[in-house]
DNA sequence: ATTAATCCTTGATTTAAATCAAGGAATTAA
DNA sequence: TTAATTCCTTGATTTAAATCAAGGATTAAT
């Protein structure tokens, strides 16, 4: 059982959060629910709309765009110790898109009437939430800019590439941290085509692949 | 020429600055750089970094992406009496796009440190900062979800519908404000598919296509 | 009014990636 | 250890949209 406390501890760790004042925090956390969910359940759905947004305290969500032919694509990922959904303090229109648990999952839900009750008595935490949000648009327009101008081997080598540097590797490899079908998903491509695709870079002696574990030849040339 | 009380009159109306004090917002514009661009002036350049982010006072800034190859794909566009580039004001990475002025073109500039410290004294200020980050970043993932799931006749139909409702179109009629090629492109679509969709459309009596009019026969059925 | 420039359409072809299909690894369960 | 899943690869094929190419329609310029 997760306790106010655990929750406290764990949400004053969390980049939206730092440097909010402990009574603040706790003040915030008094009226927000804690729920654990067990793995594959669809915690948010397009069809509603939610008037706050969540703290993961434990395990991860996929989030993911539904196609008229049923099919999910991927819309990115939220681990533990994040928060997802802040644009619902400030507007009502429904999230775009619908989230699963990846894993058991623990999720604090946060309403927006306390968090607008903080921010306008929190200047750190307004300063916070824009830097955040920030962040996030810069990321999406990453995202769309991947989507739009890169092929399938330009996206499977940024991939890498930012894998390498964000994980700081000093021997230029990288282990896959989910499935390579998910992994896949993640980049909009087929299973089929991620791995058509590493075989070609393979083939130009640009990686070398071992069951999860992928190894950069030449960043330069990979770039 | 362009006065301050011009530059003044303008910036009230815009979203972000709405309910800002008069104060404020004179103190804010003392220390803005108004400048005039021609007609197709690259005024956002991927390269460099902004330490302060625009007021378009008049005319429009077309944004896109570059690619590999030199292409220019569209990552949309802004009008006059909006802001662009906020993110600017909470992070140093450089904007992930490229701008070009589509007219003759008169962008304020505003810097982060006159921005910041404005922020800080206005909550007001914040809260509408904190929504409009939101709805930028509600739009963008509802761009990614239509370049991710939408085909090119999804991708068009759903155009026509959003601008008829956006323009509250009481005939269900429209009139195409920019050439056909750019309305393409901001679909992320070349203009002979645009073409060939359109008279598809025809085709099935969805819509009827007279120059820069349109029809729309049957919104259900478009949807 | 005629020319020039831009914009749009239409057809033929190519292409990148998805899909379909099935066999092979690897992991997990019994 | 063997069976059963799940996951991954590989080949053949399809498909949606891009590209190439050229002719027509508009619009602007002279």
């Amino acid at each position: 059982m997760v306790t106010q406390t655990d929750v406290f501890n764990n949400i004053a760790k969390a980049p939206l959060f730092a440097g909010v004042s402990s009574s603040d925090l706790k003040s915030l956390l008094s009226g927000c629910v804690t729920h654990e969910y067990a793995s594959g359940v669809e915690v948010i759905h397009l069809q509603r709309t939610y008037d706050g947004f969540y703290f993961i305290y434990n395990g991860a969500i996929k989030l993911y765009f539904l196609s008229k032919n049923g099919e999910e694509e991927s819309a990115g990922s939220i681990s533990s110790g994040n928060t997802f959904g802040e644009e619902n303090i400030f507007m009502t229109d429904p999230l775009p898109v619908y989230g699963r648990t990846k894993q058991r999952t623990t999720l604090v839900y946060i309403s927006r009437e306390s968090m607008l009750t903080l921010l306008r008595q929190s200047p750190i935490l307004s300063m916070q939430m824009m830097g955040l949000l920030s962040q996030r648009l810069y990321l999406m327009t990453r995202e769309l800019e991947s989507v739009c101008t890169l092929s399938a081997h330009e996206r499977v080598m940024h991939y890498f590439l930012t894998e390498i540097t964000n994980n700081m590797s000093v021997d230029s490899s990288l282990h896959l941290k989910e499935t390579k079908a998910e992994v896949a998903s993640s980049l909009h491509l087929t299973p089929e085509t991620f791995s058509r695709v590493m075989h070609s870079l393979e083939d130009e002696g640009l990686i070398s692949v071992d069951g999860k574990k992928i190894h950069i030849y030449d960043e330069q040339k990979l770039n």
